[in-house]
DNA sequence: GACCAAAATGAACAATGTTCTTTTTGACGT
DNA sequence: ACGTCAAAAAGAACATTGTTCATTTTGGTC
């Protein structure tokens, strides 16, 4: 993987171009996934064997490394499963995507998840299909949107939750939470016994709860209606 | 507020003592919610009128900080609206109470979600109380730990979304997203005329149907166990 | 009253993000 | 073919940051 073991280039430009946008942020994710910490400028440069001013050319900022970053893996978002059928199952299929694609990088969650978005940016694809497919299911614009935002905050916060430490939630020898105690215990034998991550199955339960919460409203919406005509 | 115009303090220790670990922690957290962006030592020792160096008494790191704040922030969770009738409206208080303690201080959200949680800590009482409201109320130990995680995503996704940009979802001058636009366009009218803030509405939208959800499993559960009887 | 830890200053260090200058190369127009 | 100019690299330097170390003064203790 490494570059960096062959003579120093000389001073000036070089024959063939050695940098670029999407090579600096491709190689700034992979340094974020190999050393969990944040990453340096430096470190970035010597990645990719050459000096640290040099990478200025081709990005502003290391916040400009951050949004390609994020540009990147907002990429790799799957919208494909918004054609699912029925549209719960879509929804569901999306989220899921989403939530994979950040907890797959755990430092950076935070990150991307205050920046404000690129306009032209793919999410915005996605937002809109979302926001059709709930307007076509009945529900008003505001109420859509709503929705599709409260479900992002789900979503990243769930990443979140995955990227923390797996024992964050342990209440090392406290005996005046028993209920809490128990629980966690039963979730750890669960988890011994079956292999499946704690925080995924919190995501599935909260996932489930939205969604049955969504089918509830439609169907108070739809009763109402009738009751109405 | 500013301790800074005297005379300077001569080298040594002093007759009275200056500094204290709460009164860092408590200065450091001023300057977060004055200045949105993070704090520097400097900045933190100018504010207590001190040098740099002398934080270091009382305190490890700056991560060490972060950790006292943490626990301030931590404490402001109110607990007592556990104590509401009926089980739903206790959860749906103790959810505000939790996502504005936090959405109180934006730069705080990122660290203070992956940081585990001190043993000893106030939240495992809150975690233990919550637990017990729903075993009570007929979910088993792992669902009900399950369905705290996921309350837990929800709001602290909520609260980084309170402490995005505001603007952070606007699609500038894109005709391909109509739905999205349009009911972006909507939300930014309800917002002029409520005043009301879109995080919260989106935050209330999906609070709802988290509780929406959970009623709706309640319901069913019991109307399994009726049917079976 | 000697001794020692605590708590401040002051000076310095290493690392970081960034900028400015310099050097070399490629592309383009005449 | 030549001259001009921008692009792309190196190299040197800067300001800022978190942190440490030595020094000085004070308070408490046997």
């Amino acid at each position: 993987m490494h570059v960096g073991e062959r003579e120093r280039r000389r001073v000036g430009r070089p024959s063939e171009q050695v940098l670029s946008r999407v090579r600096i942020v491709e190689t700034a994710l992979d340094l974020l996934d190999e050393h969990g910490e944040g990453f340096g400028m430096r470190d970035l440069a010597r990645e990719l064997g050459v000096r640290p001013s040099a990478l200025y050319n081709h990005v502003e900022n290391k916040e400009d490394v951050f949004r390609g970053i994020r540009e990147v893996i907002a990429g790799r978002v799957s919208t494909r499963e918004l054609d699912h059928e029925p549209w719960d199952d879509a929804l569901a299929a999306w989220a899921r995507s989403y939530r994979d694609a950040f907890a797959a990088h755990p430092p950076t969650i935070a990150l991307l998840a205050v920046m404000p978005f690129d306009p032209g940016s793919d999410v915005f694809a996605s937002y809109d299909r979302i926001v059709g497919l709930l307007i076509a299911e009945g529900w008003s614009r505001a109420a859509a949107l709503n929705i599709l935002v409260a479900f992002e905050s789900f979503i990243l916060g769930s990443a979140l939750d995955a990227a923390a430490a797996p024992d964050m939630m342990h209440a090392r020898g406290r005996g005046d939470v028993p209920n809490f105690t128990a629980a966690y215990a039963e979730r750890e034998r669960r988890v011994a016994a079956t292999g499946a991550a704690p925080a995924d199955q919190a995501f599935e339960a909260g996932l489930e709860l939205l969604l049955r919460g969504l089918r509830a409203e439609q169907r108070e919406r739809e009763a109402g209606a009738r009751a109405a005509s």
